[in-house]
DNA sequence: GCAAGGTC
C-alpha cells in the first residue's frame, strides 16, 4: 500500500509548481480550508517507495510570538518588564484555517515533507509546521526537502535526498523574533506613555504611536542624517577655467574643454592663472586618444534593483511598486517578486520567455532581433543567491484589453525591458580624449562615438554618458580658442534622500530584507517621522522625525538609531545559525545588553523631554507638567 | 496602541 504523503509549501505558488513538476502536470487539486491554500494530489515514487502526495502550503510564518496575556495591557506593567515578561508563540487569528487544513491532512498521513524556502526563516517555519502537524498526527515522519531553484532537475533531485530541517537555522530565528519584540515593544511604549501627555502633537486621525525598531530607527536615522547635513551646509564660492572652441569641421556646435585643476577656491590664484591664460590663449593639442569601450547591460533584476530603478525611473515609492509587482505576480504576469537573485541558474530557458514577447508592438521586434541574430548573450550573474527564487522577470506576455493602472503596466515593462537588457550584449562605442594646453594650464574634453547600442535599445530608461562624438583634433595641432572664461559657482548640499540612496543604505548596512525595506519606508510616513518631498521620490524628516533622533542623541543614545545596533544583532545570529553560540547564551547576553541601554534611557528622560520640548509645545493642562 | 519577518 502506499505511503501517505503530507508536502508543505511556504505559499501557494510553490506547492503548485513543486506539484506540476513532481506529477508532470498530471496531478488534481481540491480547495483548503484557507481558500488560497488548496491541496494538490497525485502519485509518486520516493526512492522506489510507492506513494500518494498530498501538497498544499502556509503563506509565510504559521505563527508569532507574543507576550502572555498579563503583559498584554501597556498598563499592567512598567514597559521594562517586557525584557523578561514570558512569550509564547501562537497561531494569529488570520492563520488558523491554514492551520486547520495542515492538522486534517496530517491525519491522513504517515509522513511529512517540508519544501519551505531553504533560508533561515523557511528553516523556522518547517519548526512552526512540525509542531502543528506533528500534535495532530504524533506519529508522522518529517523530512526536509532541499531545492536551490524550482527547476525540475531540482525538485527531483530534493524529493529523493531527504534530509532533516537545521534546528540551528531555527534558532537564530527564534532569537531575531524575541530581541526584536522585546526591544520594540519596551521602547515603543516607554516613549510613547512618556510623552503623549506631555506635548502637543500635530492632529491627525490615528492615535499617537511613538514606534521604536531595530529597523525603523536606523531608517530614519539615514533620513534625519542628510537633513542635518543639508542644513549644516556652508556654501563655498569655487571658480574654474572653461575654453569652448568650435572646430572648423564640427557639425554640433562648439566643444567645451575643463580645467585639469578642476575647481579652485582661492579667487586670487585661480585669477591668476586666468590671466595667463588670456596673455597667451592660443591652444595647443598634446593628446589625442582614442579606445573601444563598452557599456554593460545590467545583471538580472532583484527585488532591491527593482525598487531602485522603479523609484528613480517611473518615479514610483518602493511600498507601491511591491504591492503592483505582488498583483502581477499573482496573475502570473511575473515570477515571485521578493528575491536576492540575480543570477539565473544554468538551463532555465530563457530563450522561451523571449519568444513569448515577440508580439509585443513595441519590444516585439527587439525580442526578433534578440533570437534571430547575435545579439543574445546569456545575462552576466550578479552576485547575490538566495537559493529560493530565480531573478524577477516576465511569465506571461502581456493579454488584451487590460484595465491596468499606468503606473501597473510600467512596472511590467520595466521587468520585461530589464529582463531582455540583461540578455543582450553590452553596447559598444569609441571614447576620445583630447587634452590641450593654453599658457602652462592643462584643459580636456572627452568625446563618445556608440557604435553599437545593442541592450541600450530595448532599455529605453538609459542613457550612455550623455557625451557625444567629437570632432577629429591632431595631435601637436594649436588653434585659437572662441572663449576662455572665468567661471564661479557655490558648493551645494546634497540633496534630499532619495528612495533609492535610502534603500542603498539600508542594504549596505542589512537593515530589512528585500521583502520588508518597503514596509519600513513606509512606516516612516505611517508614524509621521518623514515625509516624501514634492518630487515625490525624496524623504525628509518631520519635525517629529528629527526630534526623537536629536534627543536619542543628546541623551547619548546614539547606539540607538545608528545602524550599527542592527549590525552587531544580525553578528550575534548568524553565530547562532552556525553554531558557534548557543541560543540560550546569545539571547540572555543581548536581551540584558538592551535592558541595560533601556535603563541608561530612563535615567536620561530629563534630556528627552527637555529636548523634544525644543521642538514641541507643551501642553499646558497637563496636570503634573505646569508651565514654567 | 508595540517589532520584524514571512506572506494573501
Amino acid at each position: 500500500m502506499a505511503v501517505r504523503v503530507l508536502n508543505v509549501a511556504e505559499k501557494p505558488s510553490v506547492a503548485r509548481e513543486v506539484s506540476r513538476i513532481l506529477s508532470h502536470g498530471q496531478s488534481t487539486s481540491r480547495p483548503g480550508r484557507s481558500r488560497y491554500n488548496p491541496v494538490h494530489e497525485f502519485r509518486y515514487t520516493i526512492n522506489g517507495t510507492p506513494c500518494d502526495m498530498y501538497v498544499t502550503s502556509v503563506a509565510g510564518h504559521l505563527m508569532e510570538i507574543q507576550f502572555d496575556e498579563a503583559y498584554r495591557s501597556w498598563n499592567a506593567h512598567p514597559p521594562r518588564a517586557l525584557f523578561q515578561a514570558p512569550i509564547h508563540k501562537q497561531v494569529p487569528k488570520d492563520k488558523k484555517q491554514i492551520e486547520g487544513t495542515l492538522q486534517r491532512e496530517a491525519r491522513n498521513c504517515q509522513w511529512l515533507v517540508l519544501w519551505l524556502d531553504c533560508d533561515r526563516e523557511g528553516e523556522n517555519i518547517c519548526f512552526e509546521v512540525m509542531e502543528t502537524c506533528c500534535r495532530a498526527n504524533p506519529r508522522l515522519s518529517v523530512f526536509r526537502a532541499r531545492f536551490s531553484a524550482l527547476i525540475a532537475e531540482d525538485i527531483h533531485r530534493a524529493i529523493n535526498r531527504l534530509g532533516a530541517p537545521n534546528k540551528l537555522d531555527a534558532d537564530a530565528v527564534d532569537v531575531r523574533q524575541e530581541l526584536d519584540l522585546r526591544i520594540g515593544s519596551a521602547f515603543t511604549r516607554f516613549q510613547t506613555m512618556f510623552l503623549e501627555k506631555k506635548f502637543e502633537w500635530p492632529q491627525t486621525n490615528k492615535k499617537l504611536i511613538l514606534s521604536y525598531g531595530p529597523c525603523q530607527f536606523p531608517t530614519l536615522g539615514f533620513i534625519v542624517e542628510r537633513a542635518w547635513e543639508i542644513k549644516s551646509h556652508v556654501p563655498e564660492e569655487f571658480w574654474s577655467i572653461q575654453v569652448q572652441y568650435t572646430h572648423p569641421n564640427s557639425t554640433n556646435g562648439p566643444v567645451t574643454f575643463t580645467w585639469k585643476r578642476g575647481r579652485l577656491f582661492d579667487h586670487t590664484v585661480a585669477l591668476r592663472l586666468y590671466e595667463m591664460c588670456l596673455e597667451q590663449p592660443e591652444a595647443r593639442v598634446i593628446s589625442v586618444e582614442g579606445r573601444n569601450t563598452q557599456r554593460a547591460p545590467p545583471v538580472p533584476l532583484s527585488t532591491i534593483e527593482l525598487c531602485k530603478r522603479a523609484s528613480r525611473w517611473l518615479r514610483l515609492g518602493s511600498a507601491q511598486v511591491m504591492q503592483l509587482a505582488e498583483e502581477l505576480y499573482q496573475e502570473g504576469y511575473i515570477s515571485y517578486p521578493r528575491t536576492e537573485t540575480d543570477q539565473f541558474e544554468d538551463g532555465y530557458d530563457l530563450q522561451k520567455m523571449i519568444r513569448e514577447q515577440m508580439n509585443h508592438p513595441e519590444w516585439g521586434e527587439y525580442c526578433n532581433r534578440l533570437l534571430n541574430n547575435s545579439l543574445f548573450k546569456w545575462p552576466t550573474p550578479g552576485r547575490n543567491n538566495d537559493q529560493a527564487h530565480p531573478p524577477i522577470h516576465p511569465t506571461k506576455p502581456l493579454g488584451q484589453n487590460l484595465n491596468w493602472s499606468r503606473q501597473k503596466a510600467s512596472v511590467y515593462e520595466l521587468v520585461t525591458r530589464h529582463f531582455l537588457a540583461c540578455c543582450s550584449k553590452p553596447a559598444l562605442g569609441i571614447e576620445t580624449k583630447v587634452a590641450i594646453t593654453i599658457s602652462e594650464e592643462h584643459f580636456q574634453v572627452r568625446g563618445l562615438m556608440v557604435k553599437e547600442r545593442n541592450y541600450l535599445d530595448v532599455y529605453r530608461y538609459e542613457n550612455w554618458g550623455g557625451a557625444r562624438a567629437l570632432p577629429v583634433f591632431e595631435e601637436g595641432a594649436s588653434f585659437m580658442p572662441d572663449s576662455i572664461m572665468l567661471v564661479d559657482g557655490r558648493t551645494q548640499p546634497p540633496p534630499p534622500l532619495s528612495e533609492s540612496d535610502l534603500l542603498a543604505k539600508m542594504e549596505e548596512h542589512g537593515i530589512g530584507t528585500d521583502a520588508t525595506m518597503a514596509q519600513h519606508i513606509q512606516k516612516q510616513l505611517e508614524r509621521g517621522y518623514a515625509v516624501k518631498t514634492e518630487s515625490s521620490q525624496s524623504l525628509m524628516p518631520t519635525e517629529l522625525g528629527e526630534a526623537l533622533v536629536t534627543a536619542y542623541n543628546e541623551m547619548g543614545m546614539e547606539g540607538l538609531w545608528r545602524p550599527t545596533i542592527r549590525s552587531i544583532m544580525e553578528q550575534e545570529v548568524r553565530a547562532v545559525a552556525m553554531g558557534n553560540k548557543a541560543k540560550g547564551i546569545v539571547l540572555a547576553s543581548q536581551v540584558d545588553q538592551f535592558e541595560n541601554l533601556f535603563s541608561a534611557f530612563l535615567q536620561h528622560r530629563g534630556v528627552f523631554e527637555e529636548v523634544i520640548s525644543q521642538f514641541f509645545v507643551r501642553k499646558s493642562t497637563a496636570p503634573g507638567n505646569p508651565r514654567r
